[in-house]
DNA sequence: CGAGCGATTGAGGATATTCAATCGGAGTGG
DNA sequence: CCACTCCGATTGAATATCCTCAATCGCTCG
């Protein structure tokens, strides 16, 4: 029904990826990899975006600075996403990497150009679009109405059922800093780190050093995320189009 | 830079509307006007999206309901707007009549059908698309860093400097109740309240029935809207197309 | 082994929420 | 025309959640 959590993290919809996300990335095939180190930036927000890029490696973090130097994360992209794709003139955020990341770079004019030439590559960007428009709604219900508890939950969830590689067998990588968690979730670095340590003495995750969790029980962790029936049929046996 | 306000709700940028717009709106142009009673739904949440509508007359909000029934708005839409683009399976939201509406339908497939077909469409629908999810992005900002009074001020802002009629001689119109506002800013309807109160003590603005406010200092209200340099040069000489 | 830094934990405080009472405009009936 | 009712909005008091400030912990890396 509502879709949330399907594509995690802004487009991480791998139904739809395999397909739409595959035939994007083409584009980027003949682009040099180039490397970009942990906490580097890979774009500004104000700057013209002349270019998009694709995550090949890493985890990278978008975010915007209001006012007096609150940061706010708008999104993460992991390997496959594209970068960019829904702007028309500047960079509205600054991108960082996260991890150390491999990246390809396209002018956003040979991209339009490509979109607009090739009927396949068309409705790929499109979905693309969409898809990320619908991950924003995802994060406004978040942080419009969820308390601590349950931002923690609904984000480790969407980290969880990512189906990379992320989750081997109950383990769960967890690439960002609390400080990058806090700003993405609308908390601060302490509510995070307390809603993580109640949900340890639940024993519904254990902590194993600062970038791993143990998920010792997804289904209380699906429910406490407060997103009703979504994370339950819908994410476990996916791979289902609708 | 930041963009932010400069499209109001979701789409509301004139200097695009002018022309995406318009484009956009020929092909409802043959479908018949439809009239919606305020508080009526045009579409419920979670049923399939077969149509896309405009919206000819009146104001529409769009919201989620999460669990335990808190509900989220999480977009408003004016005359000339178009609900639903960025769907591609159910709809992701119920949409109401704020005020008695008067719309237009059509169908997806063939929306989808005139897009693809059109090379003229085609740019219009991606960049408001575009707009759609930087404005998402601006409302992220908001629910994630700002205090009620900065909704506050940023929402009155985006109402007052949509150019439609809605501000005649500094007079407001909200067609919006206070649960409105308050469920597409992520407050309660006392807060905003509240707030409504304390900026009319600070005589910058001043409330003339539920439905009205009249502007007295709209630079003031721009900087405590904590959008910086938005709402400044920019929403006052627009039109200039970057 | 020590330094440094991110993370955790605790105490106190601020902002927004909750609960409750009152206000006041719009619509209705006498 | 006025009183009455209804319902959204306002206001107040008490509470809760999250934030701020501060101390400590404990990896990680030299």
């Amino acid at each position: 029904m509502l879709m949330q959590g399907q594509q995690a993290f802004e487009n991480v919809d791998l139904g739809a990826k395999a397909v739409q996300g595959n035939s994007l990335s083409s584009l980027f095939q003949m682009s040099a990899t180039e490397t970009v180190e942990a906490g580097k930036a890979i774009c500004w927000e104000g700057d013209a975006a002349r270019h998009l890029f694709q995550i090949t490696e890493g985890v990278v973090r978008l975010h915007r600075i209001i006012g007096d130097g609150r940061r706010v994360i708008t999104a993460f992209h992991f390997a496959g996403d594209v970068v960019g794709s829904f702007l028309q003139g500047d960079f509205l955020f600054t991108a960082e990497a996260v991890t150390d990341c491999k990246i390809r770079r396209l002018s956003r004019k040979q991209f339009q150009e490509e979109i607009e030439r090739s009927e396949l590559l068309r409705p790929a960007y499109i979905n693309l679009l969409c898809r990320e428009t619908a991950s924003a709604h995802d994060q406004l219900v978040l942080l419009s109405r969820k308390n601590a508890e349950e931002r923690l939950c609904t984000f480790l969830m969407k980290l969880a059922t990512r189906d990379d590689q992320s989750l081997r067998q109950g383990l769960l990588e967890v690439p960002m800093s609390r400080q990058d968690i806090a700003d993405y979730l609308g908390l601060t670095i302490e509510t995070v780190s307390r809603s993580i340590s109640k949900l340890a003495q639940r024993k519904i995750v254990a902590p194993d050093g600062r970038h791993n969790l143990r998920i010792v029980n997804l289904a209380r962790l699906a429910q406490l995320s407060g997103n009703v029936d979504d994370f339950s049929e819908r994410t476990c046996h996916r791979g289902s189009v609708h």
